[in-house]
DNA sequence: CCTTTTAATTAACATTATGTTAATTGTTAA
DNA sequence: TTAACAATTAACATAATGTTAATTAAAAGG
């Protein structure tokens, strides 16, 4: 739009660079509510946010003030944005070494009133039993995990309403198509564990069918029994625990059953 | 590295910005050999590769001149990576309006020489039926498709051999978890056909399996028969055509067999 | 015109997996 | 001692798959 069709050959923007490169993450974690003893859990899969300061670092005005946003920051010349998702997690929240995965670029022109800003955007995950780490490593900011079925109601900076979307649309068909829902649980796990986490995400009538699945659970390639170790932690009756091992799973949509 | 660590929260390199962003496109098609006339065809997965010339357009020596590259280029202002990826695909083969997909970013420091070069890349899809729209169209640079089974031989660009290696990856799982296929085939296309794409990237027994395979495609829900239409092209038979529809595909290596 | 050839399709049937309901197990707590 | 309960196993009807064989309809060669 600023250029006529005559210079486009030699429009300076042609060689104009981007004016940031910023790192943002999507962090992840299940909350697990304990309605009893001796009874498997209830999750809730949340997002955290952080609201945005009135004033930046240097104490001037800040951009998309008051705002909720995801955690994140610039990226520096020497790392990757991966890397810097990575630093930037340990700085604003004390959490190090969690999942991180690339999802997607935002490079639309305007999406950041600052310039022409490009955001690779990152999901983490972070474990429930590692959050105790946060509260002592925040800063000032405002953080808080939301459940991820009432976002839209909430006033985001930037696109990170669509970001958020994107998000939570990776990582469900990430836990339903890899083995990653690992990372939501400990080492060694019950299969109403396993279903509890995603439960939170899916509504599948073969996951919900108790019988189903624990007897599917026994057959899965990627799954195997502790042998002999059982745990009371969600039922009086000493339950089998289950880990995930390193296999390679293949499958497709035309030899699965729809 | 540059940087000692005391003056780490003024290092001036917080505040660089890139020295440039752009586009890089893994530009695949299937090409099909007919052994014989009433048969089905043998598919072969082809990724296009351009020799990078010796000079730049302004008649420099042109940096990794005489190694194979993915096609790319800078992406301006005014636009996204995607949009820059359609563009150039239109200016280097003069093929428009085909099926792109961003699978990652490369942005390992050093990656390129020329400085903080961010790569946004993604997967294309060209249609068999509109090969023969790129000759025309080709400048002087060397274009050549490339069976995916021996690419490692060549010579590649920058990190163009990993990116080549991860744009394989996420192409191979998207034919099989998603219905991008029909980026691949005509409107309507018999089993058999069908089974030729996924036998690109797959040696699944149940897709190899002819009467497992035509007794399945009847049975999914993102694909119809196309009422009494059939063909010859791959039978003497009149053979059944198919069509996919838009149907969300839901599954989970959970429920999936194995 | 008859026969062979061939890809697609259907048939048949044993095997395996799933959906569903019911029974059993081992422990806690009243 | 007993009720409660999550996990587990059992039982069995139903559905899907693997596998082999038969059928179909057209082409092509004699």
């Amino acid at each position: 739009m600023k250029s006529n069709k005559k210079e486009k050959a030699y429009d300076v923007s042609r060689y104009r660079t981007p004016d940031g490169y910023t790192s943002d993450i999507a962090v992840f974690t299940i909350t697990s509510e304990k309605t009893k003893a001796y009874a498997p859990p209830k999750m809730d899969l949340k997002l955290m946010l952080i609201k945005r300061a009135e004033q930046d670092t240097e104490g001037n005005s800040n951009i998309e003030a008051g705002k909720w946003a995801l955690p994140g920051g610039f990226v520096t010349p020497e790392e990757t944005a991966m890397e810097a998702a990575s630093r930037e997690l340990e700085e604003e929240t004390g959490i190090a070494g969690i999942h991180l995965k690339h999802f997607g670029v935002y490079d639309k022109p305007g999406r950041d009133p600052r310039g022409w800003i490009i955001s690779n955007a990152h999901y983490a995950i972070v474990p429930e039993h590692r959050l105790f780490e946060r509260k002592a490593n925040d800063d000032a900011a405002e953080v808080e995990l939301f459940p991820v079925q009432n976002l839209e109601q909430h006033l985001l900076a930037f696109d990170h309403a669509s970001i958020i979307r994107h998000a939570i649309t990776h990582i469900t068909q990430d836990l339903l198509q890899t083995t990653v829902a690992k990372q939501f649980l400990p080492e060694l796990f019950t299969y109403s564990e396993l279903q509890a986490v995603l439960l939170t995400i899916t509504d599948d009538k073969a996951i919900q069918n108790e019988q189903a699945f624990a007897r599917k659970i026994k057959t899965l390639p990627f799954i195997e029994a502790a042998e002999g170790q059982k745990t009371q932690r969600t039922s009086k009756l000493p339950t089998q625990l289950y880990r995930f091992i390193d296999a390679e799973v293949k499958q497709s949509i035309y030899t699965a059953r729809h």
